[in-house]
DNA sequence: TGTAGGCACACGCCAAATCCTCT
DNA sequence: AGAGGATTTGGCGTGTGCCT
């Protein structure tokens, strides 16, 4: 018997019989590869199977290993399939071609080869699985399907975390041009390395120092869209290979834009930024910040790295190493969120992070569709047709006291279960859904069934929780897998809705809507009859007026005549509401401000401006005053006539969302996006633009100045004290009574020009 | 290789309205 | 007084980022 913990999985090539390499960690410590047959099986539906079986050993008779005439379901109905065992790893294409031959729908087939191996032998990855195994020739082969699951917590892994840096005069780096100049590791055994010198002495001590710690896990932050790319031009150059896999292999290129290494993890912490919206600007420091972990390095913007480079070269390689030290500290923060995540919806672990919700659901959705006999549907192009959502009440504006927050738990999972919401149970007679012309059957659907299973995982873990403690380490992977199982159970709905789903049924998200917005409104109606007024509701929450036991009764109401479950979320002393939806701010009872929706904790505005407004509120909601949030204004509006800010608070920042020459609109982050690149920056979709507001008149983008090209003579401070600084206070403070246009400094300020 | 829809808000764009200057 | 250019006004569209 062989134990092994699965990192991952790679197409056998030397195997001439369809075969996988299981990357592996052995009971005993050891890390090797075990080498399995595997034949992938796809499904063909239509007329006539017996015939076609003939047909199909006929003409791809040394493609085909057998196939036989199988029950299936097809969205929830029975249906008779052939099942077809493949002696090629070519799935997709060979798929297309037996169907294309045949003409039979094919099903189960436009998938890679590895992600069919998953989940056709309901193996997970990142767990621990119990083999017979045979040696032959000093390799191991093992039977998939003696496979056995066990229950065994994760082996302590080799994490290597590196961070690069280019040297180029200006601009961005080009790989084309421009050399590595340091490289810097870390493990998590304590090494720690800066590499420099001549770049093909960097680049070949890299490579040897990771074969010689030979970690499981090489993590970095945007290594997949810079660093990857990047060092691998730079090898080529230099007539260097870029061995850091196992095997003393490359690392490559996978379809979409990732890289993989065989036989270790890669890992772009990146993608865990991007996942994460409390971090505003994406960066390695902030997301530290967040994570509540020190930085103990002087940050070296971009712009400043070549002078730097040019006059304190020590200070850019402890900046370096500083910041491979830091994505050592957020993995290992992280890493069983991340196995966790892999785990459940049975994607390895370098791959579960590149994945969108969409496709983390939907493998999950896989899984779970090979358990039932449901046939996986290929994926198309459609035409998604836009559906009603959920309803957001206009709020009651102005400060309120003692103010209760109700939300329904999971509510769109819950309605999916209670009134069996899926693609396979829709019928247009019978119970409809609310103002529309369908239904949904009662015999038990496969995502209700889905989501049942979901919620009692989450359920069972948060049961196991208590029982072990708080600061242990099996807490913390128990809290890193339930956050995972809410996740993708929070996302099957949208799942439902989204056009690029191979289980698409705008009719299932439509249905869960409406079943909501019936839910919220009857809720409202009664919360109200029970004598407790609602502020504000928004899809799944109410705000009332904080009364005890009509709250409690309320509650008892939504569980006995909903089925549904509510509770209360927090309660706020006192509350703020401008007119406006989905904005509010609010004080809890355990002191702490809260901020939703406002200007203060949107990235897109400056830092001055957020400052003053969260002040004005905490003022605010702490006094109970009004004109306290007046005064604070006022003592700001002071400090920005005397010009006695910090120029970084008047950055404001915004994203590139397409390709530069796709705008429409000349907007200020766009004049300043194509400044950039004019000068040698690369900006891509995704990036973030800095630019601060200069003086001038005419239209705004015809005076702003990328930030770092800011001298303090130049800004408009007129512009920050109207448009940034009181626009993002006087809404709040007209809704508790104050017009900032007629009192306080603001006249004053007008003279300021 | 994009979970969904609902929402606020700044600012550019464009045409109409209004203002202003000059003959 | 009236022409005609300059400037302001207001509705609408674009763009971003938020909420649940």
């Amino acid at each position: 018997m062989l134990r092994a913990w699965l990192l991952d999985v790679s197409e056998d090539l030397d195997s001439k019989i369809p075969s996988v390499l299981i990357w592996v960690i052995k009971e005993d410590g050891s890390r090797t590869a075990l080498r399995a047959n595997y034949c992938p099986s796809i499904y063909l539906v239509g007329e006539n199977e017996e015939k076609k079986i003939n047909d199909l050993v006929k003409i791809f008779s040394d493609k085909i290993i057998d196939a036989e005439v199988k029950n299936a379901k097809l969205r929830g109905k029975e249906v008779r399939a052939i099942k077809v065992k493949l002696n090629s790893t070519d799935v997709e294409s060979l798929g297309e071609r037996i169907s294309k031959e045949l003409k039979l729908k094919a099903y189960n087939y436009d998938l890679r080869y590895t992600t069919k191996f998953w989940i056709e032998n309901k193996i997970e990855p990142s767990t621990w699985y119990e083999f017979i195994e045979e040696n032959i020739d000093n390799t191991i082969k093992v039977d998939i399907s003696t496979a056995k699951k066990l229950d065994k917590n994760k082996p302590k892994l080799k994490v290597v975390s590196f961070e690069a840096v280019y040297f180029s005069e200006k601009g961005t780096p080009r790989a084309d041009r421009d050399p590595v100049v340091v490289i810097a590791l870390c493990s998590n055994e304590g090494y720690k390395k800066i590499i420099t010198g001549k770049e093909n002495e960097i680049l070949s001590t890299f490579c040897d120092e990771i074969t010689k710690i030979d970690p499981d896990v090489i993590v970095g932050f945007k290594n997949n869209q810079v660093h990857w790319n990047y060092l691998l031009k730079r090898a080529k150059i230099n007539s260097v290979k870029l061995k850091v896999g196992r095997n003393q292999s490359e690392i490559h290129q996978s379809i979409f834009g990732h890289f993989s290494i065989q036989g270790r993890i890669n890992i772009d912490l990146f993608d865990l930024v991007k996942e994460t919206p409390e971090v505003k600007l994406e960066s390695l420091e902030e997301y530290a910040e967040f994570l509540n972990i020190k930085v103990n390095y002087t940050t070296v913007d971009e712009f400043e790295l070549p002078e730097q480079w040019k006059s304190k070269s020590e200070d850019v390689k402890n900046f370096c190493l500083g910041r491979a030290a830091t994505i050592l500290e957020i993995y290992n923060s992280l890493e069983d969120y991340i196995f966790e995540l892999s785990k459940i919806t049975s994607l390895p672990a370098d791959q579960v992070l590149v994945a969108s919700a969409g496709f983390r659901v939907e493998n999950y959705l896989m899984k779970k569709a090979e358990e039932v006999g449901e046939l996986i549907p290929e994926r198309k192009e459609i035409v998604h047709e836009s559906y009603q959502g959920a309803i957001v009440r206009t709020p009651i504006s102005g400060l309120h006291e003692n103010i209760a927050v109700v939300d329904f738990k999971s509510m769109y999972p819950s309605l999916m279960i209670k009134h069996n919401i899926s693609f396979d149970t829709i019928v247009e007679n019978g119970e409809r859904a609310p103002g529309l012309n369908f239904g949904f059957s009662k015999e038990r659907g496969f995502l209700p069934m889905a989501l049942v299973d979901l919620i009692e995982e989450r359920d069972r873990i948060r049961r196991s929780m208590r029982e072990v403690k708080e600061d242990s380490t099996e807490y913390k992977v128990l809290d890193s897998r339930q956050r995972a199982v809410k996740i993708i159970t929070n996302a099957v709905y949208g799942y439902t809705g989204w056009a690029g789903a191979r289980w698409y049924a705008r009719e299932v998200a439509e249905a869960t809507t409406a079943w909501g917005r019936l839910t919220i409104t009857n809720a409202i109606n009664e919360a109200e009859k029970l004598g407790l007024s609602v502020i504000y509701s928004d899809t799944d929450s109410l705000f009332v007026s904080y009364k005890k036991d009509k709250i409690e009764k309320f509650l008892d109401w939504i569980r006995d005549e909903l089925s549904l479950e509510a509770k209360i979320d927090k309660i706020f002393l006192r509350v703020i509401f401008t007119e406006a939806k989905k904005k509010y701010a609010g004080l809890t009872e355990d002191g702490k401000i809260e901020f939703v929706g406002l200007e203060a904790i949107r990235g897109d505005w400056s830092a001055i401006a957020k400052e003053v407004q969260s002040k004005v509120i905490e003022r605010i909601l702490r006094t109970g005053s009004r004109d306290e949030g007046l005064k604070e204004l006022n003592e700001y509006i002071d400090l920005l006539k005397r010009a006695s800010i910090d120029v970084k608070k008047l950055i404001i920042w915004k994203q590139i969302t397409k390709p530069i020459e796709e705008y429409e609109a000349t907007a200020p982050h766009v004049v300043v996006a194509k400044y950039l690149i004019k000068s040698g920056w690369k900006v891509d979709p995704g990036d973030k633009v800095g630019y601060v507001v200069v003086k001038g008149s005419g239209r705004i983008y015809t005076r702003v100045k990328p930030y770092f090209e800011v001298k303090l003579e130049e800004i408009d401070w007129q512009y920050y004290i109207e448009n940034q600084v009181i626009a993002a206070c006087e809404r709040i403070l007209e809704a508790v009574g104050i017009d900032v246009r007629k009192v306080g400094k603001y006249k004053q300020s007008r003279l300021f020009t």
